[in-house]
DNA sequence: ACTCATATTGACTGCGAATGCAAGCAGAAA
DNA sequence: TTTCTGCTTGCATTCGCAGTCAATATGAGT
């Protein structure tokens, strides 16, 4: 008996295999996979016949090839952990499968690994990529220079016109402010994101501005965007002012969720009774009984289908110009904050 | 001008611009980039210089049509809404990017979504897949016909024999029920994971069956693996029975977070006081002060690694046998139970 | 039956890189 | 200088499929 290995032994059946078993050409069995080909009604089903027989499925790589399409696209997120990546991950991926796009996803362990997923992405010729993870200009313009149509999510293109997603951080923010104003707050503490966030960037400035405007007093820390940032955050600023703190702005749900459970547990604190406290994003625990975080709630769906609409499109249109779309959230009353 | 579209461009700059550029062969740019090929070190450096000018990267397409590995893996999960997902997703993508190895995921809507999740593996030729969803036996024995090696996530191969990793939940589920039993709880409800879900069926019968060992009551409902499926599985269990319910234990974290909510804010339960609530899998939220849910943290970290090392064992050498692994999970003892 | 338009079909080439093989080449030994 | 050895290098081929072009088949019209 031959006892080596079996190498790779029925590693598919290919285009020639059914061609033959069929009695036709090549050709023809490509024909018959191919959309809106001319193939007689007899010859088709008699390849299909012989494809099901040999268990035939078309080669996406060397179909790649010959294309110059290869049907994937790239997903590049920076920390999946996030509680809000999930969802919007999930989303995308089924909204590319249905327009018959596969995902090839990168998720960065740091943000220095940027350039190695670049390399990757480079490699495998993807038809485009959905970001959400800071790229910086020649990063941006390396897409561009390659012809990779690229869209941002909830970030946009530093220096370099992106096409890109956003959910309007603004308008969120100032939405939250002017509720808590009304009922009355004075002293406004912040719990930014990290430097490197650009939606926990832009929604702090607004805040901040915002605050500014009104003439309240504003205290800023900066957290890391989970839950343990909710409470260092919160114990700092505490520490920092002397009047009490009134109100808390978390740059997002699950430092707000920290913040909650370290001023009820740690310190006693009524929120929102005596500390309101919201925070963006609108992800699953926020609604919990818990906590019931007043909070914008992103429209996931629309900016997703958005996304992938934006990344077909220029796909398809090369030539589409960079285009930014901004999404209202929606003000979600929880019982976290007393709102005017 | 030729105003026509520039087609696909720039689309990368091929071996053979190289090989031009620097004045030598395309074979040996093909080798300059294949670890342990012979090029002389002059002859490299002039290559990798015009490489580097060229913006050269090797298209990982033409290469896996020609050796036969694209170096790719598909990873399937079905709801990575689960909290307990996107975690096992982040480790085993870093991992096998370790590896050189690129993720293609597919995350499935419905579980009857699989057909055409295999129908891409197939045509894309992963080199493995690791796969969290349900299969049925057919549909494993597909990858086997392939030679297409699978690693199951939390599962094990339905009637064909599979290679998997999984988290011990029957001892998980027994020591969570000492705790309970020793604690003096006499009647116990069980929300259960989906009927689908294989890791949710052992706990549950693990749970069922070590109780009526113990000769304790026990009520079953069957629950969602979400939030909700908590408190409505709580409230169910509560109208099925007369007596007091004195211990509820939940398939998942997720659902134990949602009965401590309903328990405390609807029915004003005390818990641990009056109603123990464990759980299993020890996501993020379950270590929150509001919640700090007794019970098994999954080793995700040494799950994945074996995980990945499982398949890319099978990838080199595709004759090893199944294999499962089991792992034993950490007893979390939070604060939502009475243990003895 | 014959012509012409149209629908099908097959031969062939090339996508971009890997690799077996043989030629080229340098240095060592004689 | 000559011969031999071992390292480099280029040639030619191949992977599986799409698409071009020319050949053939089909059918309508007369």
């Amino acid at each position: 008996m031959d006892n080596k290995p079996l190498e790779r032994m029925n590693r598919g059946a290919t285009s020639y295999d059914v061609a033959r078993h069929a009695g036709v050409s090549q050709s023809a069995v490509s024909r018959c996979f191919k959309q809106g080909a001319s193939v007689a009604p007899r010859t088709r089903e008699k390849i299909l016949a012989s494809a099901r027989v040999l268990n035939y499925y078309p080669n996406a790589i060397a179909q790649g090839l010959i294309t110059k399409r290869s049907n994937l696209v790239a997903i590049v997120i920076s920390n999946l952990t996030n509680l809000y990546y999930p969802e919007v991950l999930a989303e995308l991926t089924q909204r590319l499968s249905v327009q018959g796009i596969r995902v090839l996803l990168f998720s960065l362990a740091a943000e220095s690994d940027v350039d190695d997923v670049l390399d990757q992405i480079w490699r495998y010729r993807v038809d485009g990529a959905i970001v959400a993870a800071r790229l910086d200009p020649s990063q941006l313009a390396a897409f561009a220079d390659r012809g990779v149509p690229i869209v941002l999510y909830n970030r946009i293109g530093d220096g370099v016109p992106t096409a890109s997603v956003c959910c309007d951080s603004i308008s969120g923010e100032n939405a939250l402010i002017e509720g808590l104003v009304e009922a009355g707050h004075q002293v406004f503490g912040i719990i930014a994101g990290p430097a490197d966030s650009y939606v926990g960037e832009v929604r702090v400035q607004a805040a901040q501005k915002r605050l500014q405007q009104l003439a309240r007093e504003v205290l800023i820390v900066r957290g890391n965007y989970d839950y343990e940032s909710g409470g260092t955050g919160l114990r700092e600023l505490m520490h920092r002012t002397s009047r009490a703190l009134d109100a808390l702005i978390c740059a997002n749900d699950l430092m707000a969720i920290g913040a909650i459970d370290c001023a009820r547990s740690n310190f006693g604190i009524n929120v929102p009774h005596d500390l309101s406290i919201v925070g963006f994003d609108g992800v699953g625990p926020a609604t919990w009984l818990a906590y019931q975080v007043t909070t914008v709630r992103q429209p996931v769906r629309r900016m997703t289908e958005a996304a992938v609409s934006m990344l077909v499109e220029r796909i398809e249109h090369p030539q589409t110009l960079p285009e930014q779309r901004l999404f209202a959230g929606e003000l979600l009353t929880g019982q976290s904050a007393r709102l005017g």
